[in-house]
Order: structure tokens, then sequence, then C-alpha cells
DNA sequence: CCAGACTATATTGCATGCAATTTTGGAATG
DNA sequence: CATTCCAAAATTGCATGCAATATAGTCTGG
């Protein structure tokens, strides 16, 4: 029985959300049987979603050995903030070479807007986090799309695959809503100051500042991680499972 | 029956090269029965590798209409070598923050003296090409190994998996022997100074050479399958099917 | 009591069958 | 003649069976 939604798809979220959820301790084997029957499907969805996770690198795969979860090191998520950095200093670069059309220059203002309007109330809430994060990947999806670069694109979506590197993963990783807030308060000094840059079209100026913007979030999310690994307060990144390195 | 060797990895081997040798029609659909007889195989293996070919962006998939073959433009290939430049000039800074190990060193000069040794006779034949292109890959591999940053690596990688775009494919970019041999004095040119600026330490001098080179190399391939787009020499650049954009 | 070999069990990888859906060829209609 | 509709054929997506292999469990010898 096959229903419209097609299978893989469903596993593979669900597995993913899985790995990333830490249900599996890094460097555990995945076999196919006992998870298809826990997701309730056959074993061939469960093996084309393995696969997809694999070039991921969710998932490592031995011939003949089957899937084991890969073990995901703080310093790899770290590095892939420099990897974005870059990347988005490239958008930059490229998008005031073609220069913003109107919806692009309307979009960014429309992000610090938002931003302005959460942080206005003096205090975030759940839904206020949530609501962050999106502007956030809506910032972010803007510059990289204003650059007309499938290349970079792809790159970058394929850089934030990595748990918590996808910039809607920003607002999560902090311990409390009131640490949020003023997290978020620095962070939208930034957003500003980028799309400041951008509607000059001061291009090197831009630059410079996605760097940074990458780089304090990677310092940000690398306190965060190694406090967490030091096993202060194991719970506050929901289960990700993570290994010294 | 099967083989001590995996299907999966055959057929995806295979697949790839089909679809990079210009089997398919651009937009061509992909059927599984004919591709699985034409391989000797079954249709599941052929099913797991068109799926990795998805990831890599070679085909596309449509929900219960299979797979077609993804139309590549020559701008995506174009942009992909900005991503490269991007991503290399990360890698200089990055491997002269570590500072550079010995064997690197070594591997660096080893690369610019077996190119002077290529270029010394004063022409190229087949193998000639063959073993630069082997050459400029260590080269590159060896900037970004040096970086030791793994979303950088994997991000390089992810870039190379369109066609053309890999440091191995430089050479096979030209028209004639000739032409290659005086392409790659320039480009040994550039390898040398790239050299020079990493072993003086000198960041922002290899970061800006690194990008250059990827920007000449983006403008040589350019000029190529522009020229090959307007049918002058359709046949140089063996079976690639581009489309316009 | 430990090490190593042997056997039973579990698991992977692939082939294949089946139902649902899409595509195609052509006939009927305007 | 072009268009729409319909049915046959082909194709996809999934479940499952089977052989090859890996893993574990047990037993024997030292």
């Amino acid at each position: 029985m096959q229903s419209t939604e097609r299978q893989v798809e469903k596993v593979t979220l669900q597995l993913r959300q899985m790995i990333m959820a830490g249900e599996f301790a890094p460097g555990a084997r995945i076999a196919e049987i006992p998870l298809a029957k826990r997701l309730g499907v056959s074993r061939t969805p469960v093996r084309l979603a393995l696969g997809l996770l694999e070039q991921e690198s969710l998932v490592v795969s031995s011939p003949r050995r089957g899937f084991v979860v890969r073990e995901i090191t703080v310093s790899e998520i770290v590095d892939a903030f420099d990897v974005r950095g870059a990347l988005e200093a490239l958008a930059c670069q490229r998008a005031l070479e073609h220069g913003l059309d109107d919806a692009t220059r309307a979009e960014l203002r429309e992000c610090v807007a938002e931003g302005d309007r959460l942080l206005a109330k003096g205090h975030f809430d759940e839904a206020d986090t949530k609501q962050w994060a999106a502007m956030n990947g809506r910032f972010h999806a803007a510059i990289v799309k204003a650059a007309r670069n499938k290349a970079l694109s792809a790159a970058l979506e394929f850089n934030s695959r990595l748990p918590l590197v996808a910039a809607g993963a920003i607002a999560f990783n902090t311990q409390t809503l009131e640490a949020s807030y003023q997290n978020m308060q620095g962070v939208q000094g930034e957003h500003r100051d980028i799309v400041d840059a951008l509607l000059r079209g001061q291009a090197g100026r831009a630059e410079s500042l996605v760097r940074e913007h990458a780089f304090k979030s990677r310092e940000k999310l690398k306190a965060r991680l190694e406090s967490v690994r030091a096993g202060q307060r194991a719970q506050d990144v929901p289960g990700l499972r993570l290994v010294v390195g």
C-alpha cells in the first residue's frame, strides 16, 4: 500500500530529524529492519533515505556493514561558519555588481524592520525566537539570491546541512530567552549595518561586515557547544550528540 | 548474483560518466528499465544511483515521473569558479594561520617543480596533459588540506562536482595541445606566485592570487564554452551538452 | 579461566513482483 | 485539421524474497 506522498521523503525527513535530535549515539550502527519497522515502511525507502543522508554526511556506510551515525565534532560545525562567511561575502560582492533590484531592497529593509519590531517588546518568548529564526533565514536568503549565482546558492545550502549551521538555527543556540534576546540585539545591529552597506552599494564594507557577522556567530556557537561538551548544561542543546574535536 | 563489488557504485560511476559524456540530451528522461538492462543490473541499484546523482544535481526527479537529465548552463559552470576562488582564498588564509607544515611546503614546491618539468619540453602531448591535470589536482588539494577545515574541503568538493569545474579538468578545456601548452605556461606562473606567497606567509597576497587564478580559469573556460555553444567546434568538448544561459 | 574456532543468527545488497500512476497512440468530435 | 478524450502500455515506487556476508554466541582446547 502506498500513499500519494513519497515514502522516501518522509523517511528522510524523519531520519534526519532523529539523527539531529541525537536519538542515536555517534558511531552507533543503524540497522535497516528495526528502523523500517519503527517507521512503518519497508526496507527500500529506508535504504534510499540512508543513501541520501550519507551524501549529507550525517551517516557513513561501510560495504556489507551498513550505516553508522557519523560523529560530528564541534570543530566541524564551527568551521562551517567560516565557509559561510566567505561565501556570503562573495554573495555581497556579486549582488552589488548586479545591482540590487527593488524587491531585494524592500526585503532587506523589511527584515531589519521585523527585527526591530521583535526587539521592541523588550523581551523574547518562544514564538518570538521562531519568528526571529524565520526572519534570519529570509535575510540571508535574500543576500544569496541577489548574487544570482547558482553554484553559490548550492554551496551555501550544502554547507548549512550540518546541524546548527543553518541560518534559521541561530536563535536556538542560547540558554535562556533572556540571553537570546540580548544576543539578538547584537545580531540586529549587525544586520542593520550590512543592509546599510548594501543599500549604499559599499561592497567592501558589506563583505567585511558579513564575514564578521559569521565570525561572531561562530564564536557564540563555539562557546555554547564547548560549555555543553563540558557537561555544564548538556540538555540545553536538545539531543545533538557531539564528540570532542 | 552479486559480486564482491557494489553494484550501486559501479552504476553511479558509469551513469555519471554517461551523463557528463553527453549521452543523454539535456532534459531527456532517463527510464530505469532500459538503463538497467543496458548496464546489466536490476532496477534497484539504478534507482539508488539516480538518487545519488540527484544530489550532485546531475539529474532531477519529479514524483512518479522519474528522472530527467538536468540542463546545465554555461553560466552555472562559470559561476562555480567564483565560488572556488572564494573558498580557496579562505583556504589560504586559514592555512597560513595554522602555519604550513614541512610536508605541505614540500608538496607545493614539488607541484611547481613538476609543472616546470612538464613545460621544459617545449610542447605537450596527451600524456603530458593528463599528468598536468593530476599535478593541478594535487596542488589545489594541498592548499585545501592545509586549511584543516572539513567544511571547507566538503564545500569545495561539492562545488567541483559540476562538469569541467574540478581542478583536474583544467587541461582539457583547450582546443589543441599547442593552445594547452601556451595556457599552462600562464597557469604555471600563477601557481609559482601562489606558492611564493604561501611560503613567505603572505596571506593577503596569496588570497588575491588564488582568486585571480580562479578568475582567469573562469574566463578561459567561459570563452571556450561560448565558442562551443556558437557551434564553431562543437566536438571539442566531447559530449557535454550545455544549454544557453 | 582465557583464546580461538565453529555454528547459528541477523543483516545487507540485489532481484523481482505488484499496484498506482503516468504516458502514449489513436479514435471520435467539433 | 486541430482538439479532446480514452484505453492500452509502460513506468515508477514500494514490498518482499533470496543469496552472500558479517556478527554473536557457544563450545572446545590449552
